[in-house]
RNA sequence: CGGGGUAUAGUGUAAUGGCUAGCACGAGUCCUUUGGGAGGAUUUAGUCUGGGUUCGAGUCCCAGUACCCCGACCA
């Protein structure tokens, strides 16, 4: 990508009334526009991004066998009756609306009821089960207060996994292999050590769900941290005999603010009952399907990737979900960088090419602050010495690399 | 939903109730410059909406709207 083609532009100041950092940051590296509070739009830079998170957590959810699809954000009333979750005093975040007919319609908070409601035509003997299904799709919640940037949206895309198992048994391997591909997601996201796989409470069908908390300033919630353990307890379930469920012992916790940047939650027939979600089993009789529902925030990733990963200069992206891995600079205007980026290019690297006519300093000053995690720079020094300074976004230190060696270290 | 605050150009800001709403960044044109947001010339663009007080309102009052913060909420 040509920068001097990329619509979006840096700024040198953020919009004075955004005050987490995550949006700061985002808007004045023109990754995202603020539409209206807790309505983001996301710009090219911020978007590829966010589909690099996303295709981290499908590879993973794909790993276990959950299948993606993708169910519509329209919502009928009489589905969402019959689990008595219509009523705005049960939830209170619907965004409701009417069909030109009159209909009563709601805009999704989650896809519990659908998908339970849909599966009734699919679902009818243990030969179908388990199954899992997951999508990338767009919630919408009427919050009374939007804050934290990017972090807590009214309208948001959330990964939301569901399974479907013949027995309390198969749901249980399911669950600890969602909490395995959960695991796997955050350290490959680049937050696996400040996130800790958090008890919090389960409701009616099971004593604790499994958060996945980043410890974060940016954070809503306390957590009690179990560094020798690696997990936390939620705030919420913090007690005695919570303590002693885990083997742990106050003394060794440490209180820490985080982020929920993912969950998994046993739901048992909760959505099955209401649904009357059966199957018939081997011996002839008819048994109630248990269900798990499993979440991410790839928008709440982001933002916490930038709280926690940026500096003083600007944003910092790990690898894998950088908006392109290389930013190649031209100090001057010639044909040199541009052959340059057309290799890089053929080789199947990302490479943002700083083409603009403008000076070093901004030139310096935007690749810091857009993060990418390699810096090429093109000069006649550069040249002279046989290729590009190139430097991690990290360090300060630069080496000079040819084209078929910075070819050899970066694709893929 | 309770409490508090703010609203001036694309962004950041200034302007005792009083002259043509000023400055910086950005953007456009031209010249110079060219390894850390350079300099000069020139242009562009603004008082949230609706009422009211006043000879006169960006400024005071009322209402609305939007945004931000604290708390509650987060199924």
């Amino acid at each position: 990508m040509k920068q001097s083609q990329l619509f979006t532009k840096t700024k040198k100041f953020a919009p004075q009334d955004e005050v987490s950092k995550n949006a700061q940051l985002l808007i004045r590296a023109g990754f995202v526009h603020k539409e209206m509070a807790g309505a983001y739009e996301f710009l090219p830079l911020g978007w590829r991004v966010m589909n690099k998170i996303m295709n981290v957590i499908r590879e993973e959810m794909n790993a276990i066998g959950c299948q993606e699809l993708f169910m519509t954000s329209l919502q009928r009333k009489e589905v969402w009756e019959a689990s008595g979750r219509w009523d705005d005093e049960v939830v209170d975040v619907w965004f409701k609306t009417r069909l030109k007919n009159g209909t009563e319609i709601g805009l999704a908070t989650t896809h519990e009821e659908p998908l339970t409601a849909l599966m009734k035509e699919y679902v009818s003997s243990y030969k179908d089960l388990p199954f899992s299904a997951y999508q990338f799709q767009t919630k919408f919640r009427n919050e009374v207060r939007a804050k934290s940037g990017i972090m807590r949206g009214r309208e948001f895309i959330m990964k939301d996994a569901y399974s479907f198992c013949a027995s309390q048994e198969e749901h249980d391997v399911f669950y600890e292999k969602a909490k395995q591909a959960y695991i796997n997601i955050f350290r490959r996201l680049g937050i696996g050590n400040q996130t800790f796989m958090t008890f919090a409470s389960g409701g009616s069908f099971s004593k604790y769900s499994h958060e996945f908390q980043t410890v974060c300033d940016a954070g809503e919630d306390i957590i009690y941290v179990s560094e020798e353990k690696n997990i936390a307890i939620n705030k919420e379930v913090y007690t005695d005999e919570v303590l002693a469920d885990l083997g742990v012992k106050k003394e060794d916790l440490i209180e820490k603010k985080a982020a929920e940047v993912g969950n998994i939650f046993s739901l048992g027939t909760k959505f099955s009952d209401a649904f009357d979600l059966t199957y018939d089993a081997s011996d002839g009789t008819k048994k109630k399907v248990i269900m798990g529902s499993y979440g991410v925030g790839p928008a709440r990733v982001m933002g916490v990737v930038t709280e926690l990963l940026s500096d003083d200069k600007g944003l910092v992206w790990p690898e894998v979900i950088a908006p392109f891995t290389v930013h190649l600079l031209s100090l001057e205007q010639n044909d040199d960088a541009q052959k340059i980026y057309d290799q890089l290019i053929a080789a199947g690297i990302e490479v943002l090419y700083d083409d603009r006519d403008a000076r070093a300093g901004e030139k310096f000053a935007d690749a810091e602050l857009i993060g990418c995690p390699y810096r090429a720079v093109v000069s006649r020094k550069s040249l002279e010495q046989g290729g590009a300074e190139v430097c991690c976004r990290t360090e300060s230190e630069n080496m000079i690399m040819t084209v078929d060696a910075m070819i050899e270290k970066y694709k893929n």
